[in-house]
DNA sequence: ATGATTACTGAGGTTGCCTCACGATGAGGT
DNA sequence: ACCTCATCGTGAGGCAACCTCAGTAATCAT
């Protein structure tokens, strides 16, 4: 069929919008929008993160990255510290609450993509992965 | 892997960005965004659109199709006209250019999903069709 | 016929991003 | 020691795309 590829190309659109949904649910009993809940993450991860950093992991203006911190530091879950290896940076760490937080919603994350992806079997678990991956650019 | 799930949910949101990507390049040349490409074709495709069925297709507010309506009639590519069965209501219909555009974007964007999905073989594209349709739920 | 409902839009607010300019600091000459 | 140039975070201000609310006009139900 002529608009088979047309169709493939919604059907992805619609699976990861599916999955958006969802995720913007899982996050809400948190009152985290997905996009702090991914600067949270990564505060965790790296623990402790120049401003620019996160700037350039959440692919925004370093300006903008201030005002993520502000959001996360005035709930609690971050703080600023100056960097000690240099004085013009700024470090964001997690706080205590930041990393119950941010462990709480990995758990809730990891079990709705796993209720998510067990309607699919094993099989076509990796098949997908192995064609998504054939699929990505970056 | 514990964290084969929570891999595969990055890999279809990766997919998905890489797909978006390249749809807003593609609709570069017009200098159209992608939400007034979608936008423009329901008006095309519905052929006379009132407000309010624009602003449900689009999920936006009433309010908002208005301004989305502004922006495309500013550029000539559709026009308001009186509902004849109903005279609260606005209709939108493509202009001859309006149409012109639609269906060039139509092509291009046809066009680059091709290319996207022929990077996959045939078996693969209907497994990835069947897969994904059992992930979407709406 | 008149009260409730609906369609659009003006006014004005919020959010999340941006650019630009600035003060403080750092790095590298000279 | 000093001077220059780059870099870090942030205040100021702007913009785009959404929103709500109120208002006007038209329609519908009783």
């Amino acid at each position: 069929m002529p608009d088979d590829d047309a169709s493939l190309g919604e059907l992805l659109m619609r699976a990861a919008r599916t999955q958006r949904r969802r995720w913007r649910e899982v996050l809400a009993p948190w009152e985290l929008l997905p996009h702090h809940a991914r600067a949270l993450r990564v505060v965790c991860e790296r623990d402790g993160v120049r401003l620019s950093d996160l700037a350039e992991a959440l692919h925004i203006a370093p300006r903008s990255a201030t005002e993520v911190a502000d959001a996360l530091q005035a709930r609690g879950l971050v703080e600023r510290s100056p960097d000690p290896t240099d004085r013009r940076a700024v470090v964001l760490t997690p706080t205590p609450a930041g990393r119950q937080v941010q462990g709480e919603v990995a758990a809730a994350r990891a079990a709705d993509t796993r209720d998510l992806f067990a309607r699919i079997d094993p099989a076509d678990r990796a098949a997908l992965a192995r064609i998504l991956r054939t699929l990505t650019d970056d």
